[in-house]
DNA sequence: CAGTGGTCTAGACCACACG
DNA sequence: GTGTGGTCTAGACCACTGA
């Protein structure tokens, strides 16, 4: 027996998954960390990596899934465009759920990235991007409302932003983006159905109009193996 | 007494924390975990998070300190620099650790990437990055052995390879690098003193030269906290 | 309802740092 | 050696799913 749990059972469960048909469920963590001779805190830890890699989907209550080839989307970050927009280029299907559109008063945070007074109305739109039936994407927008209130969004809006500004006659030029990444707290996990903890990779985005205001403060958080992104560097000045 | 440890948890370390002075020790886990009133597996588990974040470094067999104000490295991904001339530009002071320069046989992703047979030699060059002592970035260049040989890095290679090859002359173009989020392996944790599973921002790049050959391929590994990469995205065609 | 994954506990052993 | 963080175990309770 390896002195070395972990790494092993990491083969093992690449293994077992890789012969399992996409779609099956596998054994229940309590009978695989029997088969396996670990732990379940050993086994959940390892699962993890499975996960973030997209390869398998726990469900609480269900169980534990793998997933069969993801449609990935792969995109420059030199243009901005909206997921859907960017799924139909590619010639995938995305879907949104978990739509929420509120008014609520802006946070310091708001309050510096939008350039507006502290508890002063800032329109919010949450919504859940998904390919495949499975959650990719949670984003989320914060507009002034003198920019976009609530009651402004028609019935038939279908969850981007970006696209609605445009079709709506505003000038957009530039959107300047963050890039980090972070453990997925409690208030991204739930709606992307992964676990506190997981890895995602978020995007902090102001999107500016030809006045040079900042209309837009967004936060993406995707979750890693759905999406490439990719940047052209030139070299030297 | 809460019903959901977790988030509680999360208060009082944070409360604890930033009373503590930069550069000292917090209690034992053990005690830390009995003060608070949770086991010592949930204890670690919230560690994760501020450690993350980058304002607390865990030393096995010397104890959890409190880290100082970091010193941000700022910069847009438009332009390629290494990162000895982003840390000159913003005046921080980096220095360079565990350099090994070594020659391996491509594996199939080298093979991919710099479009060179496999099993042909290629030139590889690790290290890590510190910014006040401590390790932000883990960075790996591999190059086939027509474009860089070990024995042609001189004595004085400080640890940029980008700068290294501009100073030879070569003509370089344009680098594209994909962005992704990750959990850390052994492999770079290690280096990096921090622990497997943590998040990590990662860049896999490829360098074309004006004849438009892949001269470079890079896998950075950045410790999120240390970093602000942001990138402008101009709207519309 | 039974069974699943999500979370937490208490305890153990190890490798490592430091005096 | 002593004490630290790194890892693993065995078991418990909970929230949720689906028949």
């Amino acid at each position: 027996m390896s002195h070395f749990p972990f790494q092993r059972l990491q083969a093992d469960l690449a293994a077992l998954i890789s012969k399992t048909r996409a779609g099956d469920r596998l054994p229940s963590e309590p009978d695989l960390a029997k088969q396996l001779g670990v732990s379940r805190a050993t086994l959940r830890e390892a699962m993890r990596t499975f996960e973030t890699q997209g390869l398998i989907h726990r469900r609480q209550g269900a169980g534990t899934f793998v997933v069969g080839q993801v449609p990935v989307m792969d995109a420059g970050l030199e243009m901005l465009e909206s997921l859907d927009t960017m799924a139909d280029r590619l010639g995938l299907e995305v879907s949104v759920s978990d739509l929420h559109v509120d008014g609520i008063p802006a946070d310091k945070d708001h309050a510096a990235a939008l350039a507006v007074p502290p508890s002063s109305k800032v329109t919010r739109v949450r919504r859940v991007m998904r390919a495949d039936g499975r959650p990719v994407a949670y984003l989320v927008d914060c507009l002034p409302e003198e920019v976009l209130k609530p009651s402004q969004l028609p019935a038939s809006f279908k969850g981007s932003v970006l696209d609605f500004l445009i079709d709506r006659g505003d000038r957009l030029t530039v959107s300047r983006a963050a890039i980090s990444a972070i453990d997925a707290t409690a208030e991204v996990a739930k709606p992307l159905e992964i676990q506190r903890g997981d890895v995602l990779l978020q995007f902090t985005s102001q999107l500016y109009n030809s006045a040079g205001k900042v209309i837009d403060y967004s936060s993406s958080y995707f979750i890693p193996g759905y999406f490439h992104f990719h940047v052209n560097r030139r070299v030297g000045g």
